[in-house]
DNA sequence: CCTTAATCGGACAATATACTCCGATTTTAA
DNA sequence: TTAAAATCGGAGTATATTGTCCGATTAAGG
């Protein structure tokens, strides 16, 4: 089981910070990527691609091609990224998925989990990717 | 992708929550359990299983067999269950994947999200089975 | 124009999780 | 003793996620 997002958006988080940090070098390849993150090049690709479809990162084809920020990394929360690639369920439902969990008949957990998901919420949507670029992402 | 838990440890939960509810019927068959929670009886059938070889509840084989508490209500926290069906990943690891994340190197949410997790695993330790006998489990 | 290097897209393979089937065993009770 | 009803255990199937492969397309530069 992963912690809370799925390894693909995992995946997303760590390549967009990549970029950040290496915004200077205009495109960057798949390829350089998933070297130094050690993960799967064309994984990342795939992954990066979904981002571009949303607009987040560009990506330009042919020779010195490859992937960079659309916009600045001060303007990208991590759950705009969140959201892209995992959806919003982690911030509905029930926690232990009771079929009849709602705020009309609430599970003993039920007042408790909402503050907890939201401040969850609150830290993803607060933290830009900009905050990432001295974080060392290598073990 | 589910919220936070396995959808082994949801039906793990869902069932001895059952359980507790109708404690007083002694027996209860995995059909009986999987008819009223609308989950498979094969299934729900393993997944207690899984509980009895960890001595949280009971089995009987044979005609007038089924399934039972081995402790009281009050005695079992949700955590219980959930470390038993998933383990405890869910309260370690960074948020984020990040494998160069931890206390020496954190990532931007390292503080934040230590405290939330923390609360998480709290909320449920302190949060017994007995609480949920007046739930409804249905939709 | 041609080679090289990159993304793109579709199909495929591997793995993990979720779920099913069925025969063996156990127990009750007629 | 026999039939019914239940768990147990092992194997198998289905589906979702994760990861791979490769050919098509695009662009840069000699």
């Amino acid at each position: 089981m992963t912690v809370l997002f799925s390894r693909k958006c995992e995946y997303a988080l760590q390549g967009i910070i990549y970029l950040a940090k290496n915004q200077d070098q205009g495109n960057i390849s798949a390829e350089q990527i998933a070297r130094d993150l050690s993960i799967s090049k064309d994984f990342i690709s795939k992954t990066l691609q979904s981002l571009v479809k949303e607009g987040i990162i560009r990506s330009n084809r042919g020779k010195a091609g490859g992937f960079s920020l659309a916009r600045t990394p001060e303007s990208m929360s991590l759950l705009d990224i969140v959201l892209i690639i995992d959806g919003n369920t982690v911030f509905e439902s029930c926690v232990l998925g009771l079929p009849a969990c709602g705020s009309e008949s609430p599970c003993p957990v039920h007042d408790q989990w909402g503050p907890l998901r939201e401040a969850s919420r609150q830290m993803l949507a607060n933290t830009t990717v900009a905050q990432f670029k001295p974080i060392t992402l290598i073990k």
